[in-house]
DNA sequence: ATTATAGGGTCAGAAAAACTGAGTCTCAGC
DNA sequence: GCTGAGACTCAGTTTTTCTGACCCTATAAT
């Protein structure tokens, strides 16, 4: 007595994700960045699992969405499954892997705080499989195949290895010479990284309190690329301590004024708290602490 | 500094679900047909899912697929996470519609006994939104949205509603009176069901053991088509007892032989055990157990 | 008040993922 | 030596999902 199914399917499972994530930050906008779609993709998502149980579950105001009654009522549930199956993943990888190590990193501090230690993690590590990936935010550890986070932050999670940092302008030992005190920066060409640029007036509200900075000069988006050019002498870098200590120890560039602003964000390197299975996780956690 | 990103991302949620199904039954048809999608579906989700983690899950081998001891122990995690989003989604359909309530049944139960019973279900239960897919198995209810199910089964889950059922050959009162003994049977035009074709031997080896019986006549592939041509006078029908009451109540269909044969299957209506939450569905559940 | 801006919504078209269907292969059991 | 169940392969197709470019609306900033 075989029928044809009109069979009333599971909604699909990447609308329930959509939905989770968008319940749990509270936005489309900040689940699209997390699942890495456009918001619009969100949007379409969110709307056929509404279309399919036949009630909403966000308000849309114009500040943003909000859950309904229902949505509120469903989405502990969701939140609690994608954990669960986000455990189930990464019990499966590490599992199939464990050797393999997988780094969120920010670009700058990947090439100029990870790389110049990598030669020595590897040789207190060998075997252990280092991969990198350079992203601007860090992951959701929960939802995201990494391991570990290498990130600026003011307020690591629990565990995580901290190094300070604080901010102070090098150059190459040339135009250090031209240095003398700080308003001559004015006149003095300025490497500036776009998503740094604000450092020059946090270190000029420190080092020269009531007096203006207005630095002029080139403009990079790789903060490696405006280090680079410091070293080729093309200008002063307002330069996170922590990231340029090579060429500082080498006498590569130098530090033409003594003061230093601190920071509040320093280096940060953690893992998913309370993932302690893994073990090569942890020895390159430590490890990395001792290099710091 | 914006970075491309070669994002790692999470394997697909569909790779995940069938490695689940797959590993929960132990088999890719059995998974396949689940999932309702084709075994070689399954197969290149699993595959996807294998490249993925870089090492295999399951052991091909011809009689089947075997987990392997890495698929072993990340299977209960799938299964854990994919229950608990299963969960999550009948709650949030109940939530939205706490009215309606679907019943996934087998075609010749739908017709022939949920039908009949529609109109005073409606009488005693209004409000109540029954929606009916018929099908030949058993869904699985912690993974499919159905309520209730409706089946013929020797084990119903705990807490079923069952009623008894047998076998008895039924026809007009006309034709009945060429039958007087079984063996009458031989000669007569015998309407069978292809999925319930060995009814007859069952019925015979109660009614008459030892002598044989060969019916000859017209196939049904749907049971209710096959009781249509019995109310017809086209023949004898080998009935199921709770199918036909209503005709040998009115008369219009007669058992021309006393003895009827009882079924190990009876039917029965189950709901997915331990889930009380949805108060239409226990309402479905007991007006229809009082009106078996 | 006006202008930005942030957050969403919509749509067509494009890309990616998933599925089917038909054929093949391989053992286990007869 | 067959047969059948179960899985694999692959080309082609269908379905899903995403993007990109646009619009809309309410708050915040000027």
């Amino acid at each position: 007595m075989p029928v044809a199914p009109p069979f009333p399917r599971l909604p699909s499972l990447n609308a329930l994700r959509a939905f989770e994530a968008a319940a749990r930050l509270g936005s489309f906008a900040l689940a699209a960045e997390e699942l890495n779609v456009t918001p619009g993709a969100v949007t379409a998502q969110v709307k056929a699992l509404e279309a399919e149980v036949g009630a909403p579950l966000f308000e849309r105001r114009a500040s943003g969405v909000r859950l309904t009654a229902l949505g509120r009522r469903a989405a502990p549930g969701f939140v609690a499954a994608f954990d669960a199956l986000g455990d189930a993943v990464r019990a499966l990888r590490r599992d199939a892997a464990p050797r393999r190590v997988h780094v969120a990193a920010l670009p700058a501090l990947a090439e100029l705080w990870l790389g110049p230690r990598l030669p020595e993690l590897r040789r207190r590590l060998p075997g252990v499989e280092l991969s990198v990936t350079a992203m601007e935010q860090p992951p959701n550890l929960k939802r995201v195949p990494f391991d570990l986070c290498l990130f600026l932050r003011a307020d690591p999670p629990p565990g995580a290895v901290r190094v300070a940092d604080d901010l102070l302008p090098v150059c190459t030992p040339g135009l250090a010479r031209d240095l003398s005190r700080p308003e001559d920066l004015n006149d003095a060409v300025c490497l500036t990284d776009t998503a740094w640029a604000e450092d020059w007036q946090h270190w000029a509200a420190v080092a020269m309190p009531g007096r203006g900075l207005a630095p002029r000069g080139p403009i990079f988006s790789l903060y490696a690329l405006a280090v680079q050019e410091a070293l080729n002498g093309a200008g002063v870098l307002m330069a996170h301590r922590a990231l340029v200590a090579q060429h500082l120890a080498s006498g590569a560039l130098v530090a033409p004024f003594g003061v230093a602003a601190p920071l509040r964000a320093g280096i940060a390197l953690w893992r998913l708290p309370g993932d302690a299975a893994q073990a090569s996780v942890g020895k390159v956690l430590r490890a990395l602490g001792d290099l710091a």
